[in-house]
DNA sequence: GCCAACGTTGGC
DNA sequence: GCCAACGTTGGC
């Protein structure tokens, strides 16, 4: 899952504990995390910065949630299409796990994986959330060191 | 700042 | 349903 450390970084997230990961507007990635279930763990990416790559762990605590930042008209995630009776965007709570002590920059994760074993590699991947296979999650827990 | 690689919108 | 125009993401 990836976010911005200048607006939402692993940082934010560490000091409260847990966050709705709301502001979502892409179908598939909306579908991604309905596919989510409570207990599972995702990767927390960083974007859009240097070095962009994976930085940290979190925990799905809830699922469909309704986005509640698609009826606040204040907000950039504002959707007027969006009714509360049809709502068309909703997403997930995660929880802090922890920061990675070896880190991996997408510059790593290019050398260590193939755009099929990760698809955040592949270029031109602009989804926001990205599912990773088992297999290649568990060998990225390995890489990635100790949680800290 | 550039631009490739998308996704979305809206006229037809 | 097609597709041109436009907007966004995000690495570089």
């Amino acid at each position: 899952m990836k976010s911005e450390p200048d607006t939402y970084g692993l940082g934010d997230l560490e000091k409260e504990k847990t966050t709705l990961w709301d502001g979502i507007r892409n179908y598939q990635a909306r579908n991604f995390m309905r596919s989510m279930k409570i207990g599972d763990q995702a990767f927390f990416y960083h974007s859009n910065c240097k070095p962009p790559g994976i930085v940290g762990l979190m925990q799905i605590t809830a699922t469909k949630i309704i986005d509640p930042t698609q009826f606040d008209s204040q907000s950039k995630y504002y959707d007027s299409k969006s009714t509360e009776i049809n709502p068309r965007w909703d997403c997930v709570e995660v929880k802090y796990k922890g920061e990675f002590s070896n880190k991996l920059s997408l510059e790593d994760l290019k050398k260590l994986y193939t755009d099929e074993e990760l698809k955040v590699v592949k270029k031109g991947n602009r989804l926001s959330i990205i599912p990773v296979e088992r297999k290649t999650a568990e060998d990225l827990l390995l890489n990635l060191g100790k949680l800290i």
